[in-house]
DNA sequence: CTTGACCTTGCCCCAGGGGCAGGGTTCGAC
DNA sequence: GTCGAACCCTGCCCCTGGGGCAAGGTCAAG
């Protein structure tokens, strides 16, 4: 007969779950000894024991509960259920790990594998850092908006960029960010970029995706992330 | 700029959180919209993403409030340390498992590998389930009253079951629970079994662990274990 | 006879949300 | 133009699985 305490060593549990145990009537009350101290028998160390695992494995208290009379059957049913759940949870903390483990580095986490590697084309081309956050964001928003469309048009836009004329275009307008609205090159790169698509819209529907588009919707998402000489050029190219 | 619900569908989090976010300071409230409904930026996705990838890893919200705004080499730090409470979580859900295993196979979960191979060995032997289950119980107590002792006494106890002898009287004890109290085997019974204790107890320190001192020490801890046979026989020995 | 380690009950606290009430908004279909 | 579905808002209480602390009673050893 031993007392609580030695119990709660035995099972590796404290003793304010063996009381709670109680409470929600896992574990029977044992008999009280003459200073009303509970003493417990070796029954109660094999269901506590019992009560932990099932605990431990995340199962509810008050499943625990129905399982520790349930039948054999039962029993054997919902052990295989709580193992597979088990095997579940341990998976998905594995997934968990590889996702800290990228938290640090890129944006793998933040967009498609698609986008995070045009991403990378686009680090690869030479654009600003400032370019590609730009870009990262206006993705994320994409995809959070219309997965579908995302997929669709990083496919175009990828596409596109095997134009060696749309890579330059797209390069300039990347170093335009930080010209004057009173630039005298920008009105001929507004003319350069609205020939390039006067000639190319007919092959791809890619016009709502283009550059400026997209960094409209980025400038939304971040106040202040155009500047006058886009701001200069988009009214160019709209007029 | 996006909605609550788009931003807990990208995040694969529920709405409910990122309120819950908010409030707890983890994630700033956003502008709202004319009609007060609070609107998202790629920022917000990109933080929240960390926030839930952090949450995932068991991290408390207070401490990712914490880690949010701390400085590289803390961060770094901070995420190889719950990258490693992980890993200790991974392994303590794989030793449930086995524990959950066990649990439905016998009874190596209760008691030291020692006592386990010893009941096998008594399972082997032949002894009842009844028995099994009596020394079982009574080997759970004294691990929990004093493990120390247990070891020893385990020890010495699958020592004298190398004893034919001793063997045979254990199982014709086992036998004897069911017998009528006037059964005349219960004299001759006791008389061997005094006997062969009085050749051999100067080999060993054995006799508080003789079995009978056990089956009333399991007896205590299981009410109605004992049976008239056994009282009978106790009788006979000790007068 | 004290001291420290036990035990008792009772109460409130925590994280991380879930659920529901009771209301406003938006958007597409008819 | 109006109706319903699907959103959104705040506010409140609820849950699990205990932890912590208070204010006392008990036990065993020195």
């Amino acid at each position: 007969m031993i007392t609580i305490g030695q119990l709660a060593d035995y099972a590796g549990v404290t003793i304010k779950a063996i009381r709670h145990y109680h409470e929600r009537g896992l574990l029977p009350e044992p008999d009280r000894d003459s200073s009303g101290y509970r003493r417990y028998t070796a029954k109660d160390a094999v269901d506590l024991v019992k009560i932990r695992t099932l605990a431990h494995a995340g199962v509810p208290l008050a499943r625990i509960k129905d399982l520790l009379d349930a039948d054999p059957d039962t029993l054997t049913a919902a052990i295989a259920e709580i193992d597979h759940d088990l095997q579940d949870r341990i998976a998905q903390l594995r997934r968990t790990r590889d996702q800290l483990a990228q938290l640090h580095g890129g944006d793998r986490l933040f967009v498609s594998p698609e986008v995070a590697d045009y991403l990378d084309e686009l680090r690869e081309l030479g654009a600003s850092e400032r370019q590609i956050h730009l870009e990262r964001d206006g993705w994320i928003l994409m995809q959070t908006a219309s997965p579908e469309d995302a997929c669709l048009w990083i496919a175009e836009k990828r596409q596109l960029m095997t134009d060696p004329e749309f890579r330059a275009l797209y390069l300039e307008h990347d170093t335009a960010y930080d010209w004057s609205p009173d630039d005298p090159r920008l009105p001929a790169l507004a003319d350069r970029t609205r020939d390039w698509f006067s000639h190319h819209d007919s092959l791809t529907e890619v016009r709502p995706v283009h550059n400026p588009a997209l960094a409209r919707l980025a400038a939304q998402s971040q106040p202040g992330a155009s500047s006058p000489a886009w701001d200069r050029l988009a009214q160019l190219m709209n007029g």
